[in-house]
DNA sequence: GGATAAATGTGAGGATTACTCACATAATCA
DNA sequence: TGATTATGTGAGTAATCCTCACATTTATCC
């Protein structure tokens, strides 16, 4: 099924050398956005390669196996994302603003990120397999990212007795609700009236 | 792949008349849980039909496809926490307790769900592809949760301007929160401690 | 009890698909 | 230019989900 491959890596099986191998590279990996997105999981390596114009051969010179592929997609996904946030905080650092004010940038950030490409957003979270690398990777962002938020409750005096914990719960539970918000938003409540109630109790349980 | 029977549903393809079709549904369910719960959802289905003693053709006779056996043993895993959590929510209704026990109830139910069959928890959660239908029956419970919370925190008077979405973050954030603290415990703080600091926030939050 | 119908069980095989490998072509280098 | 290395090809293999034509067991009726 997913991923037998004698010790199964994520990494790309060959690096470009050429330029033209970069390009088919590329090509593949555009190909599998759009026909993932399109099709979800389900899409067949050999649509991906017949839609990057290459033959099936080339796409497992590149990738070991079909998860690798959804592993390198979401590696693009997440280095965008991080860029963004690493916006948002530089931010934080250059401003200093107060725990409203920062707070406010930190959901706005999260709302953000989850409504640019919620298409692939929806790909990568509900339909690629969470192998045990899959997980473990994400688990190391999350604690990267929590220790960047750990860092600003420290500078507003609201970090506690454990404020790398206390980040890692703040990062885990917005994006929980975050997430639901805007993947799936309940009936009776607009999207802009749970943004703000999230607001108001993180910023209570903060202050 | 995944579910491209014509129109996939969920439900057991027949259902069983007599007594001996009970024990076979009974069967293939139960060497499913262990050979999913040993192998993961690459386990073929050929081998949960050897280890329940039946041909394949009975089990595709019950369920329609693989997925439709993962969402069986989902069904049977949800309907155990529900009975707990139905235990909690009584006892909450009978002794009307103050915020912070009503949080620490809460809390407490939801460590020993997540506690409970930590094996099977990842089972469903990690490795159960996310189908559509599976997505929504979660969001449904997920909903009726937010209902019974909601009222316990109208009746303790902190329910807001809108108690059932409030409920719903709370429910989203405290999931996500337990999840990470029970099946991926970070280093450096125990999960006594965590969860402390989870009642921590909430009650601030909420008070 | 025997005959008929309905329910349940079987497993070889069809259809799909991830992935391989022996070989062809293109680029680089001496 | 010839040799070597990098890149590309696609028919074929193995694995696996699922079907279907048929066998067997149980229930129903006179």
């Amino acid at each position: 099924m997913s991923s037998n491959a004698s010790h199964s890596r994520a990494t790309p099986r060959k690096k470009p050398r050429q330029r033209r191998s970069q390009a088919t590279w590329e090509a593949i990996l555009d190909a599998a956005a759009q026909v993932f997105g399109q099709q979800g999981y389900a899409a067949t390596t050999n649509t991906v390669a017949e839609r990057a114009g290459v033959s099936i051969g080339s796409l497992y010179q590149y990738f070991p196996n079909k998860d690798a592929l959804l592993m390198a997609l979401a590696e693009r996904h997440i280095s965008e994302a991080g860029l963004v946030l690493q916006e948002t905080f530089a931010g934080l650092l250059r401003d200093e603003p107060d725990l409203p004010e920062t707070l406010q940038r930190l959901i706005h950030t999260t709302v953000a990120l989850h409504e640019q490409d919620p298409a692939m957003h929806r790909l990568l979270f509900d339909q690629t397999p969470r192998t045990p690398d899959a997980v473990a990777r994400f688990r190391q962002l999350e604690s990267l990212l929590a220790a960047a938020v750990a860092q600003q409750l420290v500078r507003l005096g609201v970090g506690g007795p454990h404020p790398q914990a206390r980040a890692l719960l703040l990062v885990q539970g917005l994006e929980a609700q975050i997430h639901g918000a805007v993947l799936a938003p309940p009936e009776g409540v607009g999207r802009e009236a749970l943004v703000g109630e999230v607001q108001a109790l993180w910023l209570k349980a903060l202050s």
